[in-house]
DNA sequence: TAGGAAATGCAACTGAATTGCATTAGTTTT
DNA sequence: AAAACTAATGCAATTCAGTTGCATTTCCTA
């Protein structure tokens, strides 16, 4: 089996992304981490944090990809990531609302993979 | 005020959209307009309806914009497409269930103007 | 039917993401 | 601790979706 290895971009990619309140983007942590590795690399590193599980991509209203570390993956190993993001129009943050789970009815014959909730608005901070 | 003119291309577009079962991309409009009009034209008349109302744009799982008509917005002028979509993974199609619509419960202070809300999986075409 | 504005075509440009390949650096084995 | 194996990285080139500027055409209406 191919293993993975710890290397310091990796580490410090992945903290910075725990220590935030927000999801980020590529261009995000490009800023963040600035000479410490190439940005191809920092592409390859969120490709393999995601591919291991320990972050999940969201996709924004916009088009703009961010992501956020999996805080339900531990204990629920093949949960979807099926709750709700908030991305603000006025701040362009991001929110993982991580228990705001959405219901809905399907009709028959749809098998869920993967789900994809992004609300877009205005959020707490800017609303005052 | 401005006006919008109705051109062939535009014409041709909005109908295809509408006679279309799943949502469209750029690319598969393209294809099948072929050389009616050119593909910087395709953008525009895109923007152009849905700045009119008359179609919707669907951000897919992987990134890549599809359109797709609005079915309510003449009966709900001020709605936000708050339907769900089901991108398929298997025939790579995205469709509008429009009668589908999620709910959730947001922590106060949350002002929602859009909603995007896409599922991914295997559609009842592929299911079998 | 003539004039003005909207729409188009074309070429150049932007920005995000990907690929190939030579080099570097973690990890395992001796 | 050194060698060996291979994952990870850097760099340059490439792809791909979408945008912009400007000259020209087409639509609409007065
Ligand atoms: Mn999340
Ligand atoms: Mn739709
Ligand atoms: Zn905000
Ligand atoms: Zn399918």
């Amino acid at each position: 089996m191919k293993s993975t290895r710890n290397t310091t971009a990796k580490s410090a990619i992945q903290l910075l992304l725990q220590q935030s309140s927000v999801a980020l983007s590529h261009k995000d942590i490009q800023n963040e981490v600035g000479k410490l590795c190439n940005r191809v690399t920092i592409y390859r590193i969120l490709d393999r944090l995601v591919e291991e599980g320990e972050i999940h991509k969201i996709i924004n209203t916009d088009g703009v990809i961010k992501y956020a570390p999996c805080n339900q993956c531990e204990s629920h190993p093949n949960h979807n990531h099926d709750h709700v993001h908030f991305s603000c129009v006025k701040c362009d943050t991001v929110t993982c609302l991580d228990n705001v789970q959405p219901s809905y009815n399907l009709p028959p014959d749809y098998k869920v993979q993967e789900v994809n909730f992004t609300l877009s608005g205005i959020c707490p901070n800017c609303i005052k």
